[in-house]
DNA sequence: CTCATTCCATGACGGTGTTATGTATAGCAC
DNA sequence: GTGCTATACATAACACCGTCATGGAATGAG
């Protein structure tokens, strides 16, 4: 019966705090309202606290690397699908490097649990198809080959997002990785190589 | 002429930020000294504040580390000693993962920022050694090997550290890439696995 | 011994997230 | 349409954080 609460206060809070992320600037509470015009307490009503924010930007950031991920185009080679894949991947990282690190920063914690879940699962399919396509070996395990790509492009992801690793590591050894991988899952060296270098270069000029 | 600062305060405040780090207790300046008898000022005259107090901690880990990679010994084959310093790495983040995760946290900045070249360095020889007794290809760039097999170990670890994997992943993905990895540089793919699960289980008791 | 210099303890300050209190507004019963 | 109620939201105080200004105590140099 009471007053309902408005979405749009909702959206814009998420929108301003990754919109802040990608700035950069630290994500305060006040510093959040001061631009929407809203309160303190609409962070409270909408998200309970600041760690409801956060898993709300969290789970926003998931969201869209699925829906980046989703405008991959399935090609009739599946092995350069995974490595279009992945760089679509580091791509959406590189462009939003703090929000890329929040959402990994507690990743185990998301509104809804299977967030995670939906990017990961693209790379299960495309394994999935490699092993049915002949390319990986018929008793090879999609989901163990889509796990070890994306943990590999994480590490180095995430060395390069901090600093450790200058910022030409990403193209220098990821592909490498990709191709050590699927070459282990059962494709020919040297075909997996050339398909990790069509699929890689794809997307890269991708915002 | 002076009265000097005792290094004993500065390594006591040491060793409690890295006992709260891993009883998972919030590292604050006034819980870390509370503990020491010390006064907040300590951190400053020591540190100069909390930034500089977590960039001694993270030095701290990376010397840590270094010394534990010290301890594996080197056997008469190379890549099992990687397979071997790979489950010193993890074993050692995973006694101490809030430490681990501060440690990458923001490694760019180190009190000395070769820090963290000193535990790399360690793979590096190994790659080398390996390439030098005709395991790896005589082309391969041990830099490079020891780059991607880094990165890909700190992704799988993270993943596991943060929640998003099961424990158990890494005993189950950990393995497998190091071979692929190291067949990719040219070791026997079956070699590469029979040395890799030789120096895996090796240091895995180790606390 | 003297004294200057540095360590460090005490307390205040601005900023953080949180929350108690109050107000206005949107939805439902009639 | 009118009145009631439950909820969204604003305001302001709170406890905590890291920081720093002040002052006293201790130490090494001469």
């Amino acid at each position: 019966m009471p007053r309902t609460a408005s979405p749009a206060v909702r959206a814009a809070l998420l929108e301003r705090a990754a919109e802040m992320l990608t700035r950069r600037e630290p994500v305060t509470l006040r510093a959040l309202v001061e631009g929407t015009g809203a309160s303190t307490m609409a962070v409270y009503t909408h998200f309970g606290g600041m760690p409801g924010l956060w898993r709300a930007v969290r789970q926003e950031g998931f969201t869209r690397l699925a829906a980046r991920l989703g405008t991959v185009p399935t090609s009739d080679d599946p092995v350069r699908d995974l490595a279009a894949l992945g760089a679509a991947y580091v791509a959406s990282a590189l462009a939003a490097p703090a929000l890329y690190r929040a959402m990994f920063d507690a990743a185990a914690e998301l509104e809804d649990p299977d967030a995670a879940a939906a990017p990961f699962q693209a790379l299960v399919d495309a394994a999935a198809r490699a092993r049915d396509a002949g390319r990986f070996a018929p008793d090879s395990d999609p989901e163990a080959v889509a796990t070890r790509y994306w943990a590999s492009g994480h590490g180095l992801t995430l060395l390069v997002l901090t600093g450790v690793l200058p910022a030409d590591a990403l193209a220098a050894h990821a592909p490498a990785v990709a191709a050590a991988l699927f070459a282990a899952a059962g494709d020919d060296a040297q075909r997996a190589a050339r398909s990790v270098s069509a699929g890689w270069s794809l997307p890269a000029s991708a915002e």
